[in-house]
DNA sequence: TAAGCGTGGGT
DNA sequence: TACCCAAGCTT
């Protein structure tokens, strides 16, 4: 048995990680501290939707604001779907708001407000994958379940220098999880793990001389810790133009609200042409008019293409803003003056940003 | 299996 | 500047 505080080949991981975390566990509005009951599901199912893919820093004052306006599920299963989209507006990745709304009133009208406590019964709702079901069977209801996120893949990766390249070496990095995770803690020892990979086995410049777990890991005793994990390499992005139409009547800018499915889907926008690969010109709808294009644009970067987003303004006059609906399908006239509160997605947020910035005319 | 799906911060 | 990356899920 190793003696307490001194790191041998003798104690396991779990045994060095939650000694690490006992100390160094970072405090997070959605955690509750090392060892003590487990947090209320229901912030730690908001936390983990929200924490996909979204560093915690950007997740923190979304998860206050959502928690402080709707403390419970039920309250979150009542609330308007445009107030749930407006309220996560510029945090991205717009399907996990439609289904928080979805899993919300599920969980609230099929299940009396309880949450699932198992990995199957929280896998099977929408937005619950396997990442968040055992997180969240781990965190909140103490099962042991094998946690793999970005951070663990990491950690597991260089702990047993895995050559695989990712994504095919995610299956062979969970087995390599599993084998490592306790039998008792696993929620503690799944939120260790990913405070590791945040704050000390990063992905550049690890801090191996504060890791709790370097005397274990294959990658550090060959010096390349950087190495992993190994990546397939990845596809070019290409680029994109498109036109947002600025139509402005009366001290208001007309706003469409966008399909449920697909980019911004559910989001409320400008109204845009396409956006295609190669096209330059400017493009307008077939609106007669006085349009003007603007000189200045913006330039958005998504996950998987680069757009370049020209304006044109048309003010249409009172006859012209009847025809409007007719000829661009539902929306709505948003004052100009409270376009910063209508919850628009950042690429059309800076579209405003733009147009505000060329002053009243 | 691979592609689609946002955004802001770090290097 | 141009990447890279972050507590992934859905189809």
């Amino acid at each position: 048995m190793a003696v307490d505080g001194l790191i041998t080949a003798e104690r396991t991981v779990a045994e060095a990680l939650l000694a690490h975390y006992r100390v160094h566990a970072r405090r997070l509005p959605w955690r509750s501290p090392p060892g003590a009951a487990p947090p209320d599901p229901y912030a730690v199912w908001l936390s983990e939707i929200m924490l996909q893919q979204t560093t915690v820093a950007a997740v923190i004052p979304y998860y206050e604001r959502f928690l402080a306006r709707w403390p419970t599920v039920e309250a979150l299963a009542a609330a308007q779907d445009g107030d749930l989209m407006a309220a996560w507006a510029g945090l991205g990745y717009y399907a996990r708001a439609r289904n928080l709304l979805a899993c919300a009133r599920f969980v609230a009208g099929e299940l009396g407000g309880r949450f699932p406590d198992t990995e199957e019964g929280l896998r099977a709702l929408p937005g619950i994958g396997a990442y968040t079901a055992a997180a969240i069977a781990a965190i909140a209801f103490g099962r042991r379940a094998v946690v793999v996120d970005g951070n663990v893949e990491r950690v597991v990766s260089r702990l047993f220098a895995v050559e695989t390249p990712l994504p095919a070496g995610k299956a062979e990095l969970r087995v390599l999880a599993d084998g490592i995770t306790p039998e008792r803690q696993a929620g503690d020892f799944a939120q260790a793990m990913m405070d590791l990979g945040a704050t000390i086995c990063t992905p550049t410049r690890p801090a191996c001389l504060t890791c709790p777990l370097a005397a274990m890991c294959v990658a550090r005793a060959r010096g390349t810790p950087e190495r992993y994990p190994v990546k397939a390499p990845k596809k070019a992005k290409p680029t994109r133009t498109g036109t947002a139409w600025w139509i402005e009547h009366d001290g208001a800018v007309w706003l469409v609200r966008r399909p449920d499915k697909g980019l911004l889907g559910g989001m409320l926008g400008l109204p845009t042409s396409d956006w295609r690969e190669g096209a330059a010109a400017m493009a307008l709808p077939d609106i007669a008019g006085d349009w003007t294009p603007l000189n200045s644009g913006v330039r958005h970067v998504f996950t998987h293409f680069a757009l370049e987003l020209g304006i044109a303004r048309l003010a249409p006059g009172p006859a012209g803003a009847e025809r409007i609906a007719k000829a661009l399908g539902p929306g709505q006239w948003w004052p100009r003056a409270a376009l910063a509160e209508a919850g628009l997605p950042t690429v059309f947020a800076r579209v405003v940003q733009a147009v505000m910035a060329l002053g009243e005319d």
